[in-house]
RNA sequence: GGACAGGUGGCUGAGCGGUCAAAAGCAACGGGCUGUAAACCCGUCGGGCCUUGCGUCCUACCUAGGUUCAAAUCCUAGCCUGUCCA
């Protein structure tokens, strides 16, 4: 990698890194260790069973790219081998063993994604298992040395599982341990993570010093919630929006969410300086439409992952289709077939796979949630017949363009 | 190793032989009002079928058996979890 490359002072630095950053431990190590004017080693770990990212592991990833623009080395590491201990969260689920291919489907699927972010030259991506799965059995056990079980129960997690009286398996106390080896096997001198990762970074630093290394500064960025403004974005709760999502459904989600959540978005995903966030909020408050104002997140944001122009293409898109109530231009197509004597619509809006049974079809039809070329349904009897082709809408967003065909 | 307690729908949590597809809350979904915001109001919330009916069938209260006309509810064994004791 280039050594030449303009690098601000440490104060300077200081100041851009410290942005949306919760927290920053030891403030002082990080001021030494970017003094020296050397490019740091930057590692922040993911997991190797969700390949999919959403804009909440973009918190993260943001920070990675303000790193890198800094001329720091990032890590991108892919927990291959953690992932086979499921970090504790309660819920002690056993995580699928992961194949070879599998793991490497992955990483690919995290390269296309991530790379829209960060800068491909200036990041290393790396497994974890690389190094764990030659440390072997006795290694695992001096490593296990290193730390107390007294100091893996002041892990939140675990002392409330351990108050409450939930079950603790002895193989979750592993999970911080094999990362803080991450560190201690990367060398290195800042480690990323969310709030939800202080404590297991925290065992990283004292990892390197058992080993010993100079400690990492540990830097959490928060967690992100999700549309539903409360939990934290996940997958499982649904709540999120992934960064491969179609354009126009990423812009509608970004839409959806409520107006104090907007300004968390503002803060945590936008590139936008604090500055302009100021301005905008304050010509909220002087009366302008929160709208608009989320309109602009949901461009910026569409148009990172979609390229530029997209943005303001699918805003161009949800007003015609919300505002004036048009239909969208991209309603997929299906063909039916059907019986020559007709079908019940309610079976054709599953067949559609519009709803998930006929029963909830009929359900939504009688709650007027279902449209056939744009006339609210009121009969939940009614039978479509082959031959036509309709336009079917359920809810919102379900948009269907059906074929009929007798069948046979 | 021993004693005790417990495992119910996406979650929390009632029920402890029939009236239970299972109270209640949360979440979710749909409708209304809007800005696909919040708040609020209304409704739905296992699945199939049709004769759309306080209809019918299937699947469901950890697993496998059993007792009963009838079991989420009782019995037996197993698995899992927690508490206390050693």
């Amino acid at each position: 990698m280039e050594a030449e490359r303009f690098m601000p002072t440490a104060a300077e630095q200081l100041v851009e890194l410290r942005r949306g950053a919760s927290e920053i431990l030891l403030e002082a190590d990080l001021t030494r260790k970017l003094s020296r004017g050397q490019p740091l080693r930057i590692k922040a770990g993911f997991d190797p069973t969700a390949p999919d990212l959403h804009l909440g592991h973009t918190v993260l990833i943001n920070k990675m790219r303000q790193f890198q623009a800094l001329g720091h080395e990032v890590t991108f590491l892919i927990g291959d081998f953690t992932g086979m201990i499921g970090d504790p969260t309660g819920k002690n689920t056993t995580r699928p063993r992961l194949t070879r291919d599998e793991i490497a489907a992955n990483a690919q699927t995290y390269q296309t994604q991530i790379f829209k972010i960060l800068d491909p030259e200036r990041t290393r991506i790396d497994f974890n298992s690389r190094w764990m799965t030659d440390l072997g059995a006795a290694g695992l056990i001096g490593l296990a040395a290193q730390y107390t079980v007294a100091r893996m129960l002041e892990r939140d997690d675990f002392s409330k599982r351990y108050k409450g009286g939930q079950p603790i398996a002895v193989h979750e106390f592993l999970y911080p341990l094999v990362q803080g080896y991450d560190s201690v096997a990367l060398r290195s001198d800042v480690e990323l993570g969310g709030t939800d990762q202080k404590f297991n970074l925290l065992v990283g630093r004292s990892l390197q010093e058992s080993y010993g290394q100079e400690p990492q500064v540990v830097l959490t960025m928060p967690l992100l919630e999700g549309l539903d403004g409360v939990n934290k974005m996940s997958k499982s709760l649904g709540n999120y929006i992934g960064i491969t999502d179609p354009e126009n459904d990423m812009f509608g989600k970004l839409m959806s969410i409520s107006d104090t959540l907007m300004w968390r978005y503002f803060e945590l995903l936008s590139f936008r300086p604090l500055s302009e966030v100021a301005a905008l909020k304050e010509a909220v408050s002087a009366g302008k439409n929160p709208r608009d104002v989320k309109f602009e997140l949901g461009v910026e944001i569409v148009s990172r992952f979609h390229g530029s122009g997209a943005g303001e293409r699918a805003r161009d898109e949800f007003i015609a289709r919300f505002r004036e109530g048009a239909v969208p231009n991209d309603v997929p197509e299906v063909q039916l077939p059907i019986e020559a004597a007709g079908a019940r619509l309610a079976l054709v809006l599953k067949e559609a796979q519009l709803v998930p049974s006929t029963s909830h079809a009929y359900r939504m039809i009688e709650q007027g949630a279902v449209r056939i070329d744009g006339e609210r349904v009121t009969d939940k009897d009614l039978v479509v017949h082959a031959g036509a082709k309709h336009l079917l809408q359920v809810g919102k967003r379900g948009f269907v363009v059906v074929t009929l065909v007798a069948k046979g």
